[in-house]
DNA sequence: GTTATAGGTAACCTTTTAGTTACTTATGGA
DNA sequence: TCCATAAGTAACTAAAAGGTTACCTATAAC
């Protein structure tokens, strides 16, 4: 996943209407904009186009059947960015430990604020 | 975490300038904007614009001390939304497999969409 | 006390976002 | 066939994002 599709991803994380929308998408599998429109104050042209951010982040999938279009979330982008910001987050946390470790292991170790940003 | 601050938390993350910013931050602990600017194309000004949006959205700490203003990156808020939506995908893979059994039961299990789109 | 340096404001410009109304297209059903 | 409905396009507006240059403030260092 590069930089760019990150940048979809996160723009599109990036609005309580779309995560709405995005939340609704996953909690009802084959539905249509229409079906969901209840749920919004905005016009279906605004919804329309936050579900076209959806689909650029590929959050969404949608196949047209007929006149209706039904709508599926697709789990696979944000399963990526948890794994690497997990894994992102827990070198973070290793090497914070390790600074900690070597400032409690000076000979002086009055509170420097590494440590108190840590503790 | 309130949605307005998952606003602000994701649309901060939205930028791969600022994303270079929160990485270079946080693998230097204490460091100031200065020292960081060489590692970008984009003016004084419009780096210290994307360190407010990672400042509003609570990602960056920074303590004035003298002329310098040393930055820290705080990990908490990537924490809360990384343990909220693995939490949302753990229960969406659920439901879907509970979807899924229930449709590979049926007499007739022909592929559905909703299976194909899970196989 | 000057001067170099880190940081901060103000004003401006261009592009993108977020929303609207009005109109068009296509299809399923009576 | 006619009509209701799901979706899509076009054109417009207001506000926010992302960037710039020019100027100002405070402090460390000589």
């Amino acid at each position: 996943m590069n930089e760019q599709q990150l940048d979809l991803v996160f723009l599109a994380l990036a609005n309580s209407s779309r995560r709405l929308l995005l939340d609704l998408i996953a909690a009802r599998p084959g539905c249509t904009l229409s079906q969901l429109q209840a749920e919004f104050s905005i016009s279906r042209i605004g919804l329309m186009k936050h579900l076209q951010v959806l689909l650029d982040a590929g959050l969404v999938m949608a196949q047209k059947q007929g006149r209706e279009r039904p709508l599926y979330f697709n789990p696979v982008p944000l399963q990526q960015i948890h794994q690497r910001w997990g894994d992102q987050y827990r070198d973070f946390w290793a090497s914070q430990l390790l600074r900690l470790k070597a400032a409690v292991e000076q000979p002086d170790h009055t509170t420097t604020e590494l440590t108190k940003d840590l503790l």
